[in-house]
DNA sequence: TATAATGCTACTTATTTAGTAGCAAACTAT
DNA sequence: ATAGTTTGCTACTAAATAAGTAGCATTATA
């Protein structure tokens, strides 16, 4: 599973490709819960999987190495932290925690 | 497959579930890339599924019941488009584009 | 120095996604 | 009116990804 990056395909041309990159990273399962639960504080390999409901050792695994080289975390005394970068992805999908409390809102109606 | 709704699990401490329903739902391969087309354009099945690399028509068809579902999408004269829900994601996702462009910068270095 | 916790890896099974074919209904051109 | 084309799917099989379980080497703790 290689990990996906936004590449330079056509200098000055490159609108879309990047958010695309990023559509692909963020939209496998646990990617987007992995950042989230880093955002609240650094975890460990266990704590994350615990945080993550259980989810699988190997999934995880993968997970850290493919967010590791998209540099959005990287491995520190206290455990997986964000990077400066994936700190700043949280704060761009800060209002995504107001608009699901919109959606499900509408849905039950 | 089951599609990814919030739920109320204790009225009033549903902080954080409808975020990771969120997660889920566009945590799975092609949604929030079928958003994102449709928030340019309304398209048919067979015009989605050529924005979207060719797409397998078997997943192209369930991701549209479940964003119907969500209440993301709709099905109209001009084809499938976002609900006015939809546009809000959409709306909230917008920085995500921004972010894109200096993750790649910073990639690059 | 025994015990427990941590960070994995290896392996198997289940689930999801991709790929291809094709068909019924609607639309279009003759 | 009717032959051809496009559209919106469904069915089926194959490939890829995720889940689940076991366990082991290393480090921290008692």
């Amino acid at each position: 599973m290689t990990t996906p990056l936004p590449k330079n395909p056509v200098r000055g041309s490159q609108t879309g490709i990047a958010i695309m990159a990023a559509f692909d990273l963020l939209g496998r399962k646990w990617n987007m819960r992995i950042l989230w639960e880093l955002n609240q504080t650094p975890l460990s390999f266990r704590g994350l999987q615990e945080k993550c409901d259980g989810m699988s050792p190997s999934v995880l695994n993968s997970r850290i190495k493919q967010l590791t080289e998209a540099k959005l975390i990287f491995t520190s005394q206290d455990g997986y932290q964000l990077t400066e970068l994936g700190k700043s992805l949280m704060v761009t999908l800060d209002p995504l925690r107001v608009w699901s409390a919109e959606w499900e809102a509408q849905l039950a109606k």
